[in-house]
DNA sequence: GCTTGCGTTGCAAACGTTGTCATTACAGCG
DNA sequence: CGCTGTAATGACAACGTTTGCAACGCAAGC
């Protein structure tokens, strides 16, 4: 006996309504999905899908994708680091991703990078995207070398710029990237301060080899110097991004003869820590210093004073990010292949900041 | 012509690789997957291995999808409401799941819950889960109806009983249900506050319609019960979980006329709005207050003082779910269908109770 | 009445991989 | 030399859906 040969009643599938009906199998495929509905008479239309409704029916996704060469579902790779739901940048990148996704009838696969040590980075890429049409990659710093591997990547992806060595022009990389344009967010929160008559501004830096750090540092830079305001080199400081560096970073330069008027950070949690030292201190902030944070996370507003920063556009990222995703896989002829996006980032003007006081002008 | 029919040398798949060793694509099915490579001689498996390699071969997840039958990809149903990334509950169910999925070789896919009023609710869920091969449901508390509807659902899912409305049996359903075992951990808690000493123990709950908030009251309630210690009326405020609840609640307690020594929270976030209305009100804690949560959520330890608490076993749970799944897709037959399975909640002590004062004793 | 066109349906060929079964070659043994 | 067993491979049939093409019926137009 060649196997049971019964036509499995229980099966669901397109075969089994299409005979249930008399009809062909092309009939219920047509019937059943929305872009081909209309060819299909409108009395038959409905018995078909009566009965798979009736029936539980659910296509087979294999066979589609197989059929069809695609699938509706990206994967976002994102470091397995430590918690990272709880980081602002991540959190609210990947709520951006599931939003922008959803609106397209796409789906997520959240994968976390782990380091098989045999295997190189392409074929890390590959296995974590196996079963999705495309990649966005926002996990740890990619070397030059893992860069150019990913060339011969088959499927549609994307790098965030924070992924990239410091020193690489994302220009002449052959590969899609978007960022954040730090450079003219920095510039325009120092900007800020030196239009409300700042001149001496200290730096809470991010840690070295962080893109977003050096591109927010060389904005910061760049405008104090056309002003000619540089800071002393007591008035800067670096460290990771956390509020511990904003506290040491900040009781550094209050220890210092001569002290700053405002404080430009590397990103928010810096500045709370550095708003937190300046009150333990006996500064207030913003009457006795101004301080300015980057990101615009959720306890920007929350906390006390209400941060001035630099709103980093991670919903608008996400957006990005699976608008050239879906778009590649969608339309695989016609490959934009973007060199670099940089999303502007509006400056929020909040409590933290205020005009310089005539007291402490000289 | 009846299309170009040139053996497509630019895709690479098995039957290419085979041409071009000149071998059957069987042999290279073989030679490529770990479970079977070893039934391909040594030099033959090592050529192909290159090759593929070379190629940047990577399977076609659909074809292999349909012929397995499954997928190493599960689906977690998440709520669409906020920022679901930055919740406690939420952030560590998911990161647990991603870990224990890793660990398994599957992926995760995040889908939020969007409710498509046409459909039926069984409808949605067989939409989030097409790709995928199980579902783990913890999004918005489900009505009897949906569940029931779920039945007809023609893969591995798990629910997990916050998702449960209040009064209903997990017993009783006929489906996988796994949760938190809040009754015994609100107990030990109680237990503990009493084994201190204290009588007079305020309660700050949860919402009304939250199953876990109704069943760590039930264990608060029933313990306090049996020692005679039932709080009065007044010590009793409920709100959703959120630190203003607990703010506006111990406030409230702080204003009668008669304090209590201890308050038992529905959850971290109110436990620390209520230390913080206790030291906004010249109550320190835990001298003048005995306060403990339920999570142990990230800011448990971190904060002033460190809280005692329940931990919730949200990686355990996570772990148990993906067993499930994983177990329930790889082997069909034997459905062992977990009615309900509840996890240990472990207490953990730390400085935000002690013994009651002497002085207040009576 | 014949052509033309349209609406509706069926046929059959993919899509790429996997597992079963059959086949071959070769070694070991009597 | 013939038999048996094992290792290595190939042939081939699924898996379930989609889609180009052909076919059919029927109405409209000439």
């Amino acid at each position: 006996m060649p196997r049971t040969r019964a036509t499995n009643v229980d099966k669901t599938g397109i075969v089994q309504i299409a005979a249930r009906l008399g009809v062909s199998p092309s009939t219920v495929s047509r019937a059943l999905r929305p872009e081909t509905a209309h060819l299909v008479r409108a009395d038959r239309r409905k018995a078909i899908m009566d009965l798979a409704e009736k029936q539980h029916f659910s296509p087979n996704a294999g066979a589609r994708m197989l059929r069809k060469g695609m699938n509706a579902t990206l994967t976002v790779v994102v470091p397995l680091d430590e918690n990272i739901f709880f980081s602002e940048y991540y959190g609210r990148f990947l709520a951006g991703t599931l939003h922008a996704a959803a609106a397209r009838g796409w789906g997520v696969q959240i994968s976390t990078m782990r380091r098989n040590a045999g295997s190189s980075f392409r074929e890390a890429m590959q296995l974590l995207s196996m079963d999705s049409s495309g990649l966005i990659y926002l996990a740890e710093p990619l070397s030059p070398q893992q860069i150019q591997e990913l060339k011969g990547f088959r499927r549609p992806f994307v790098l965030t710029k924070s992924t990239l060595p410091e020193h690489t022009n994302p220009g002449e990389l052959d590969v899609p990237v978007i960022g954040v344009d730090n450079l003219s967010g920095a510039r325009s929160v120092a900007s800020l301060l030196l239009q409300l008559g700042h001149r001496r501004i200290g730096l809470l830096l991010g840690p070295a080899g962080s893109r977003d750090a050096h591109e927010r540092k060389q904005g910061y830079l760049e405008m104090l110097q056309k002003a000619g305001a540089l800071p002393r080199p007591e008035w800067i400081y670096s460290g990771p991004f956390s509020a511990e560096t904003g506290r040491v970073g900040m009781a550094r330069i209050m220890q210092g003869p001569e002290r700053p008027t405002a404080v430009c950070c590397a990103n928010d949690e810096i500045a709370f820590g550095a708003v937190n030292a300046a009150h333990l201190g006996g500064w207030r902030c913003p009457d006795d210093v101004s301080i300015v944070g980057f990101d615009d996370g959720i306890w920007a507003t929350a906390c006390q004073p209400a941060l001035t920063t630099i709103r980093q556009p991670l919903a608008d990222l996400a957006e990005r990010a699976v608008g050239l995703i879906v778009e590649a896989a969608t339309n695989p002829s016609r490959s934009r292949r973007v060199a670099l996006d940089d999303m502007p980032a509006p400056m929020m003007i909040r409590d933290s900041t205020r005009p310089l006081r005539p007291a402490d002008r000289r």
